[in-house]
DNA sequence: TAGATTGTTAATCGATTAACAATC
DNA sequence: TAGATTGTTAATCGATTAACAATC
């Protein structure tokens, strides 16, 4: 009967876009929008923009619409993005350097603190934060720091096993790139991002 | 009134989920499964499973479940993963480079033919297809291959521009990683890859 | 055969949309 | 004020699930 878990997961899920397109008008130079223009520009109906936000509160006014600025800041403050998180990587090959040097995740509010790997040849490669670390100090890592998000760019075959320390060093929250479903306890949250999931979905309608 | 355009985009979206799930049965060394099995290892009800193959024909038998082999043959055809596809990548930097170079693509029938980018320092580096090419050159090379899929590794900034000259020269499918919703016209299918609106979904459920 | 599992129908559930009073 | 847009209700739409006859 908590109010905040009835909240349908494909509502929250939507939140991001909507604060990324906010962001895209604010580049603009704009200050104000509607539920109309939102929509419109991400090809959803204004009535949809409406009810989701309307779970959380009344963030418009009457004949004027939304001041982007509050909208902006009142997402974020839902989602939890009004702060940094800092978060791992594990994996340093070619998508975990990639995802650990990505500017767009400190712009936004993630900052990676530490990247890990089990290769003696990549151990110690790299400089500051981003110096790939042995994965047998992980845990610990993680622990100390109260860390709550990683990023999974290891091989399948691994993944489930990292996943497990991850998770009993506290992390709450993985983003994995591994084309694995991973087994997780109720409270853990697992994204996936398997690009190639997203291209067969696309080749269906290709002639 | 034609039966193909009348299966939901949601169905469409989980076949690819299936058909990872199957690889994954294969590699343990299993030939036979059941829409109970594979709803258990998905997180999806067995009745989903039934219903959704139901819209492209029957794939299984009473009692048995379905042949593992077979109704991956079927779900590639239906996706039309059951051939290899060209692809080009936009941008070299860290995330063009590492999508460029990801194995996982040519494995599951995805080849990346061309990388291209503006930037002087980078053009010439690498070596065969990875070599990275003029992106004056982009049009011409995707108009005169038939190529049809496109992955975006730029800047948002110029994620619009790029997009228009890909659709120009015959490209009907792109993977965007540019944190912009792109406009393109109707029979052109975009995708989108932006890791930070995952972080913001989990974000919401941590304490 | 007995047990198991499919494909499909009908019922349920939940999400989206249309419409509008309230009001800026 | 007149016009515009919100927040919300009720109606519609579509997706999921339960159940079961068919049958391997």
């Amino acid at each position: 009967m908590t109010s905040v878990s009835e909240i349908p997961d494909i509502v929250i899920g939507r939140l991001p876009l909507y604060l990324r397109a906010l962001n895209q008008l604010v580049s603009q130079g704009q200050t104000i929008t509607s539920s109309h223009e939102l929509g419109q520009q991400l090809g959803i109906s204004s009535a949809q923009i409406r009810k989701d936000l309307s779970h959380f509160g009344e963030f418009g006014k009457q004949g004027t619409g939304y001041q982007i600025n509050h909208l902006m800041a009142q997402l974020k403050q839902i989602l939890q993005v009004n702060r940094e998180w800092s978060m791992v990587v594990v994996g340093a090959g070619d998508l975990g350097r990639a995802l650990a040097h990505y500017g767009g995740f400190v712009e936004r509010g993630f900052r990676v603190v530490g990247v890990f790997d089990n290769d003696p040849s990549k151990i110690g490669t790299g400089s500051g934060d981003l110096k790939v670390r042995n994965i047998n100090d992980m845990n610990d890592f993680v622990r100390e720091r109260a860390i709550k998000i990683a990023m999974l760019a290891v091989p399948g075959k691994v993944a489930q096993a990292i996943c497990d320390s991850l998770v009993d060093g506290g992390v709450r929250a993985i983003l994995n790139y591994a084309p694995i479903t991973l087994s997780v306890p109720e409270n853990v949250h697992v994204q996936y991002i398997d690009p190639v999931m997203h291209l067969q979905r696309m080749t269906y309608y290709l002639d």
